[in-house]
DNA sequence: CTTATGGGCTTTTTT
DNA sequence: AGCCCATAAG
């Protein structure tokens, strides 16, 4: 089992009984450590199986963790406490719903839904919501609750701050009143539930003796609340992370609990990884020397062993088109080596950036898979169908309610919705109930609405899930909206698919077998109890699941395909080939981030994780222009490019000096206008005032001289030309504005 | 009152 | 390029 092993690997795995930090830089083995120490606990008896919690941030982390164990462990590991701190709490939740008060078929908030719910409150309060934007209500929530607090426990220090407060309240009480909870909540509840119950929580405290987090750098105030809780009763707690690879600050996480873990916890008990198995030396150096320019870390230094490797190749292209079509025929050129295709990730700041990069991929008939952006369980048309769901199981869900209510159109307008609001809030009973109150046509189509819900549910009462689903989408109407719809097939395609993924859901849970929970077995029961559920029924099962895990946004198609994501869905991934795409300021680091205190640093974390990703060959890419929101950006080389040394880099393609000018060599200023006439995303001509523009034409400019277009945009007197100029560096012209000749092309 | 249409505004990252 | 909302037609 130790095999392979390193000295630190194998004191952090074999530690006695007592509280550990494992400081463990990125690529140092990690996870090995985390599932090996597991097997080691259980096979030499210090702890069974159930006494166990590993918690983690991601599904894909638990899932990891949980292979990794199946393979080194005689007992299934499925019934273990491993998963999200989200997903543990989600359990222990619907195991005690009563004693936390709520119902047993609640429902999850994901944001989307908790931004509808919060811009429904804002209504029902008669907000101005031009002073409180909805995102900012629900960002201030949020942070409450991560922080741990209560509206109660709020002391406002300002005007704004006492409506916040109020709004937060309000909110909580439609929550309450409907039977949702937010993702907040469930971390928010569970610990107050543990707080207050001691009879729960003795319980825990002394079935839980182990306690491994991975990642421990995000956790948030309250997880480390929550974790501390459990851990009163004598439990070990083997906290893992990195400081460097802090990367969610931004909801709420807060490196600081490490520092204080060490202080409180594991005083004697550090051990340092810093032996990087994954990445090749220059990648490795590219990274320490990056990440040294962050002021405030732990700090620790990665090495290696390995060899130096392959320099570090940089491309710079003038368009976001070209850089997309430069990282396709360096595929290209890999996959014709006999690279795996799995094995070359493309990462991003942002998931808009994936769409050209789809695109290119696409077109050059590449295999290619997405992990994130919008993602199955966020389709417009899988969310109507999982807002009828949740009505079969609970019709007090204002939110889903809303959401379909009209959907397919019924003629039930905005109008009519307000007035029933009105009602509703009046008698303070849910919408559905307030139905009876309206008069008209209105509210004969509403009850039209409610009948259909009503009679889905009857009809569905002894379904099993695959076919309750199916009747629900179809019978919703739903089915033959799509239908209808000239775009629909796709949508139509995802909703079957939906009854498919019930199917999957429904085969997975029954390999499990679980007891029906009784009031008095609760406690003794949860030791055998499903990841996800416990005596719950099949659908309130299958909508929490795809709450917590909104799943691909593709179905599997093809193992064997290029990988794309965010880098921060990367984190935690290896791949032998990474390329870090859009590395310009304002993207990356993204210009959002300047703002915030911190921010940059963050980012700089980010850049550092994104480059840890990679074993053998890193790429990193930029383009001067760049498509976004419907508008082209010119943007300057990222600053962090300019942060890592010279002797780990290759410069390939265009290379502008830091300051902004792009300067460009004679000899190649002909083979960038051949590449810029394969550009997709722009046009490649436009004609103004009857004169001819198009690109790789030169021009003169009364001011700043001879040139050569190398980008154009717009239309007609829109238009606007990228010119490189001899003299000058190259500037954006409004060809409807500026004069000039054409000299030559 | 509802539904269709065009203009303005937007998105950083995730459980 | 897509989503939300104000405006116009049924």
């Amino acid at each position: 089992m130790m095999d392979g092993l390193n000295p630190q690997q194998r004191a952090a795995v074999t530690l006695p009984e007592q509280h550990a930090l494992v400081l463990a830089g990125a690529g140092s083995g990690k996870t090995r450590v985390l599932a090996t120490r597991m097997a080691w606990l259980i096979q030499t008896g210090q702890a069974s199986p159930f006494g166990l919690m590993a918690v983690t941030f991601t599904n894909k982390a638990a899932r990891e963790m949980l292979s990794r164990l199946a393979g080194r462990l005689p007992v299934q590991p499925r019934g273990m406490w491993v998963g999200t701190f989200h997903g543990l709490c989600n359990r222990l939740l619907r195991i005690h719903h009563a004693e936390a008060g709520l119902p047993a078929d609640f429902q999850i908030l994901d944001m989307a839904d908790q931004l509808a719910a919060i811009k429904r409150m804002l209504k029902a309060a008669q907000v101005d919501d031009s002073l409180f934007a909805p995102r900012d209500v629900q960002y201030f929530i949020n942070a409450a609750k991560e922080s741990g607090v209560r509206a109660d426990a709020i002391r406002p220090r300002d005007t704004r701050e006492r409506h916040l407060t109020e709004f937060y309240q309000r909110y909580q009480a439609q929550c309450e009143r409907e039977g949702v909870v937010d993702f907040g909540e469930l971390l928010l509840r569970a610990t107050e539930l543990l707080e207050r119950d001691a009879t729960l929580r003795a319980h825990y405290q002394q079935r839980f003796r182990h306690i491994l987090v991975d990642e421990f750098q995000d956790t948030n105030a309250l997880q480390y609340r929550w974790l501390q809780l459990l851990a009163q009763g004598g439990a070990c707690i083997f906290a893992v992370g990195d400081d460097d690879q802090s990367i969610y600050a931004f909801r709420g996480a807060d490196v600081g609990n490490m520092a204080d873990f060490q202080r409180h916890y594991a005083r004697d008990c550090v051990i340092r990884l810093e032996q990087n198995y994954r990445s090749s030396g220059h990648i490795l150096a590219a990274a320490n020397a990056l990440i040294a320019h962050n002021e405030s870390r732990l700090g620790k230094n990665l090495w290696t062993d390995a060899g130096e490797g392959e320099p570090i190749r940089v491309s710079e292209q003038f368009t976001d088109a070209l850089e997309a079509q430069w990282i396709v025929d360096e595929i290209r050129a890999m996959l014709r080596e006999g690279q795996a295709r799995d094995q070359v990730a493309l990462l991003y700041r942002s998931n808009a950036q994936s769409r050209l990069l789809e695109h290119a991929l696409f077109s050059a008939g590449l295999p290619y898979k997405v992990t994130g952006g919008l993602r199955f369980f966020e389709r417009q048309e899988i969310r109507h169908a999982l807002a009828y769901l949740r009505l079969m199981l609970n019709i007090r869900d204002d939110t889903s309610w809303l959401r379909v209510v009209n959907f397919p159109p019924r003629g039930i307008g905005a109008r009519s919705l307000e007035k029933l609001g009105d009602l509703a809030r009046e008698q303070a009973s849910s919408l559905s109930e307030a139905v009876d109150g309206m008069s008209g046509r209105s509210g004969v189509s509403l009850a039209a609405f409610r009948n259909l819900i009503d009679t889905m549910r009857e009809r569905t009462q002894d379904m099993g899930l695959p076919e309750l689903v199916a009747h629900v989408i179809e019978h919703s109407g739903l089915v033959r909206h799509y239908e209808q719809d000239r775009e629909g097939a796709d949508r139509l395609e995802n909703l079957r698919e939906l009854v498919s993924a019930a199917a999957a859901f429904v085969l997975e849970q029954e390999w499990e077998d679980w007891p029906a929970m009784t009031p008095d077995s609760r406690i003794v029961a949860d030791v055998d109890m499903a990841p996800s559920v416990a005596g719950l029924s099949p659908l309130a099962a299958f909508l929490s699941h795809a709450a917590l895990e909104a799943g691909d946004n593709q179905a599997q198609a093809g193992q064997d395909a290029i990988q794309l994501m965010t880098v921060h869905a990367a984190k935690g991934l290896e791949f032998d080939v990474v390329f870090i795409t859009g590395l310009e300021d304002g993207l990356f680091p993204h210009e959002n981030s300047a703002q915030q205190a911190a921010g940059l640093e963050e980012e700089r974390r980010l850049m550092y994780v994104a480059i840890t990703r990679a074993r053998r060959r890193l790429f990193l890419t930029l383009a001067q222009s760049r498509m976004l929101h419907g508008k082209t950006r010119y943007s300057r080389r990222s600053r962090f490019l300019d942060e890592l040394p010279e002797a780990h880099l290759k410069w390939l393609g265009v290379r502008s000096a830091p300051g902004g000018h792009t300067d460009v060599p004679p000899a190649w200023r002909s083979a960038a206008s051949t590449a810029a006439r394969r550009n997709t995303g722009l046009g490649s001509s436009v004609t103004v005032r009857d004169q001819d523009f198009r690109i790789g034409q030169g021009v003169r400019h009364a001011r700043f001289g001879e040139g050569t277009i190398v980008g154009l945009s717009g239309n007609g007197l829109d238009a606007q030309a990228r010119i490189q100029f001899a003299d000058v560096g190259s500037k954006t012209l409004a060809l409807g504005i500026a004069k000039l000749d054409i000299i030559a092309g």
